[in-house]
DNA sequence: AACGCGGGGAG
DNA sequence: CTCCCAGCGTT
């Protein structure tokens, strides 16, 4: 590498790089090198946190250690693995992939068109895998940056070229999978949402927004909706009445049967030809956009099964849960 | 561009 | 309590 040459690293590449080497967090899949599980990793991680992936990422190994695994396995097992963790198209669009490829596209391309792999997605699977330069731009990586030119709300095209110059900038340095994971390490470890340690920062002197961190980028809040519902359990502890989910909201899963608004208990009732069901609770349970409240009852019922044996959300557990403890 | 989609942990 | 997370697909 030539001194000085547009192809060397700049300062603020270094400092990033030399500062990921020394300060990563040891995670499972550090240094993985098979495609599958870099994708399995990064698609666990959308919009979820890094400690509530790692369970599913081992267990989903264990259970599906190839992608041909995958492919062979019925959709239901696939989800009752994935089941607790959250938006579930997730693991309906790896078992579809898993379906129609036998090994993984090896260019940003070609992983974009796989179903479930967004821009941010193939962008990390084909620098980490293979090593192609094309800059991952997911939620850390837009704050680190947003501060780093005191954006308040920059465009995804902006900060996907920008990600891309600093990439670039990069290389002679580090690999591009090396050098979209320490941006995203910084973002989660040093530049985070709230009280960002900009004393610990590799780039403090580099960045223009660090005197306000929290005005880069500006929050956006969205407040969530209320929904009342009501649950009927069918049946008690040995065994419930289940019926699929279908539609965008828990969909694939399935869970106790429900009604929306006021007269829900009356629609209940009618709808399996019920006189009246015992009132065994009220739970509460959020989504990002929702604020879910359900009044729980509960009736006999003769068709009955062993809930464990389908994947049900975090709702239905609780909701199931409430008979144990009434 | 806006919205729906889970669940959990930090502050 | 609020915020938002290694985002994607649909409209």
């Amino acid at each position: 590498m030539l001194d000085g040459g547009a192809s060397a690293a700049s300062g603020l590449e270094k400092s990033l790089l030399d500062w990921y080497r020394r300060y990563q967090r040891p995670l499972p899949w550090r240094g993985e090198h098979d495609p599958y599980r870099i994708l399995l990793a990064e698609v666990l991680l959308q919009q979820t946190r890094v400690a509530q992936a790692i369970p599913y990422y081992h267990r989903f190994l264990e259970r599906f250690p190839t992608l041909e695994a995958l492919g062979r396995a019925p959709l239901e097992e696939v989800l009752r693995v994935w089941q607790g963790c959250g938006y579930y198209t997730r693991a309906r669009n790896l078992h579809r992939l898993a379906r129609q490829t036998s090994a993984l596209p090896p260019t940003y391309a070609g992983l974009r068109e796989l179903p479930g792999l967004g821009p941010y997605t193939a962008a990390a699977v084909a620098s980490i895998a293979f090593g192609e330069a094309v800059a991952a731009v997911d939620g850390n990586v837009r704050r680190v940056l947003s501060r780093l030119h005191a954006w308040e709300d920059p465009s995804p095209k902006r900060l996907q070229q920008s990600a891309q110059g600093l990439l670039e900038g990069a290389l002679g340095y580090g690999s591009p999978g090396e050098w979209n994971q320490a941006l995203m390490e910084l973002g989660a470890t040093v530049c985070t949402p709230r009280r960002p340690a900009c004393s610990r920062c590799p780039l403090e002197r580099f960045c223009r927004g660090k005197g306000q961190p929290e005005r880069y980028p500006l929050p956006k809040s969205r407040r969530p909706k209320p929904i009342e519902l009501t649950a009927l359990i069918l049946g008690g502890p040995m065994g419930v009445y289940l019926e699929p989910r279908s539609g965008g909201v828990l969909g694939g899963l399935w869970g106790v049967p429900m009604e929306e608004g006021p007269g829900g208990l009356e629609r209940l009732l009618k709808r399996f030809g019920l006189e009246e069901a015992r009132f065994v609770g009220r739970l509460r349970h959020d989504f990002t956009h929702r604020r879910l409240q359900v009044w729980v009852y509960q009736a006999p019922w003769a068709r009955v099964e062993d809930p464990r044996r389908r994947p049900l959300s975090r709702l239905d557990q609780k909701i199931l849960s409430l008979l144990d403890t009434a």
